[in-house]
DNA sequence: TTTAGCACTCACCCTGTCAGAGTGCTAGGA
DNA sequence: TCCTAGCACTCTGACAGGGTGAGTGCTAAA
């Protein structure tokens, strides 16, 4: 039996105590002491034991002084290990959350609305922000399609898709088209294309462009002209939803104006949150960021936990809270967990 | 001659001082002392005489001291006085700010993306949060409308109103509607009253409605049915467009997180923020809110600066920047004012 | 009416002191 | 070999005291 320390393991006891000075230090925000730390962990140890302990701890990079003779206060990688030893530690009082989220999703809300209250829900139940992706909906299926004369060349097209889901887009056409024209367009379209997935359409009507175009009717030809345009990769203009954003203010060390600053600025152009975001999604259960490990500098002094959630078993989005590093990981974390599983059910609940 | 001062009255020497001590108060952020003042203002008198004249201000209102010997700041009264004194102070640049400003509109922008535009534009050139409300478009003229039934009981209207701008409800109706009712009703629609104005084609149906019902066919009476909830009084799901939040931070006294957090919420619950503007969107010109003139207390710390926007002569939505009560009013003011004649023109333009 | 001078008042900065908390180290005990 | 008690040391934060500088109010003279 090795009792000697491996340079990289701890003992149960060393454990422990890093659990609990964690835990103590996410409650009160202040440097744990040996001595505090001690009589906190229940162990029957002496003040003094603690402190080699917690000197082989430092050493292991798990926590670190601010300064000489303050207490010791978390690393990242301390962090990391309390977050990786919390299995399902708080189960209790998910029943009542879950209860509450449901009672706050009501039938008639569209995704976007949905995203919005679960968002708010997030964020109201953990006082951090929340972050809702709107889904990635990677199977639409068209449903009809509409297309209405602009001026200038230009043609409005409608695209309902989904049974609810409806999207505008203008087209930039090479010439006039009249309102009769563009109904027999949008016949065909939704004689031949009706009911089928969207990117079928896509692929169908480009294939078909490969064949001899003369041998094709007019109307076929200017369909094949649209699809591109139409059934192309859309850019949502707005990917996810964001709430109590002002719950990040005051937070501890966020109180740096220039920090808070960085990651207000970061919200509003979204890019760098989505590709985090993109990362998680396809990640089965919780994943969570400590400070920098996200590998962007805006969250140095955030964690963000994440969530995906699925529609027919494949991940269609992430949900999550950002918040401060010293966070209640083990309340956070269940919640996120259980928002996501609800989010999911109800999105497959309309089909 | 009146030599004796008028109680509420300041003489030219009163006026030029106070101004110049508002204006060294906003470059500088610090307290203005009497020798200072004397130097900045270039009158040739001495530091007491200002000293004399200072108490006399502060009598007045205009100015107070933080405490017993620090120089003196502007009120809130204060910065009126020096507000109102600026009668097109600064029209320079005004020729290189429009240009700026048109280079960054381009054409195929919709309403929508042109407010965020014109909202970034503002808090860019000003560094402070720009605002730009979406125009209250009280007369929208039908152009298209589409019925697509959903499940239960649910159908989908698509309205196409002013060339471009597309709007999609969900009616709970009182039956099943299949396609072909459906494609009837919106040719009955489409025939009736495309290129109408809405309200018209409301009022229009309701006046019918007193008519004998029974006399009618029965696709009009469905169409009865459905204009109240189809053509009634919309919510927008976004009434304003807020950018460079940001630039509120760290600003001044803002510091202050409380302040900060309560007005960030105000943000995004935009009711307060609605209010204010809407008071302003039928006031011809710049209106200027210093600090709690606004009414909002939320607003305390702040300044808002704004001008309507008309279209055809009509004014139609607000524009504006919010920032610290100790913004530069004669840079900001002439930016809001170019800024909303610009949008204005462009949506004129579009027709 | 303006000015110069003077005494006074604060806010701010720097310094020193002190208590409290926490540590590292060492020597003794289990 | 591991644990513990004790001791000396360090560092922070709060507090008090003194000096400085900016600014004021008042008064008396020009």
């Amino acid at each position: 039996m090795p009792k000697k320390k491996a340079d990289k393991e701890l003992n149960d006891r060393a454990q422990h105590l890093l659990k609990v000075l964690v835990s103590h230090y996410i409650s009160e925000g202040l440097p744990v002491g040996s001595k505090t730390l001690a009589k906190t962990a229940q162990m029957d140890v002496s003040p003094a034991t603690v402190r080699n302990i917690m000197h082989e701890l430092e050493d292991l990079g798990f926590i670190e002084s601010p300064h000489t003779s303050a207490g010791r206060v978390p690393t990242i990688q301390g962090y990391r290990f309390f977050v990786d030893s919390l299995v399902e530690s708080h189960p209790v009082g998910q029943k009542k959350l879950l209860d509450e989220l449901q009672s706050q999703l009501q039938d008639d809300l569209n995704t976007h609305e949905l995203a919005v209250s679960v968002s708010e829900f997030l964020s109201g139940v953990t006082k951090l922000a929340g972050i809702v992706t709107l889904p990635k909906v990677q199977k639409i299926t068209l449903r009809q399609i509409e297309f209405i004369p602009l001026s200038d060349r230009r043609v409005l097209a409608i695209l309902v898709t989904n049974d609810e889901e409806v999207q505008n887009r203008i087209l930039n056409v090479h010439r006039e088209f009249n309102i009769d024209e563009l109904r027999l367009l949008s016949n065909y379209f939704n004689e031949q294309f009706s009911g089928m997935d969207i990117m079928h359409v896509r692929e169908q009507l480009l294939s078909q462009m490969q064949d001899d175009r003369d041998g094709m009717n007019r109307l076929m030809n200017v369909a094949i002209d649209m699809a591109q345009s139409l059934f192309g990769p859309q850019s949502h203009e707005e990917d996810y939803i964001l709430a109590g954003q002002s719950n990040l203010m005051g937070t501890d060390r966020l109180t740096n104006v220039d920090k808070l600053r960085l990651l207000f600025d970061a919200f509003n152009q979204k890019q760098e949150i989505l590709n985090l975001l993109d990362h998680c999604v396809n990640t089965e259960g919780v994943q969570i960021f400590i400070g920098d490990e996200s590998g962007y500098r805006i969250f140095d002094e955030c964690s963000v936990v994440t969530s995906s959630y699925s529609i027919g078993g494949k991940p269609m989005g992430v949900l999550g809270v950002i918040g401060p590093t010293r966070m209640q990981y083990d309340r956070v974390i269940p919640i996120v967990d259980v928002t996501a599983k609800v989010l999911g059910a109800v999105l497959n609940s309309r089909g």
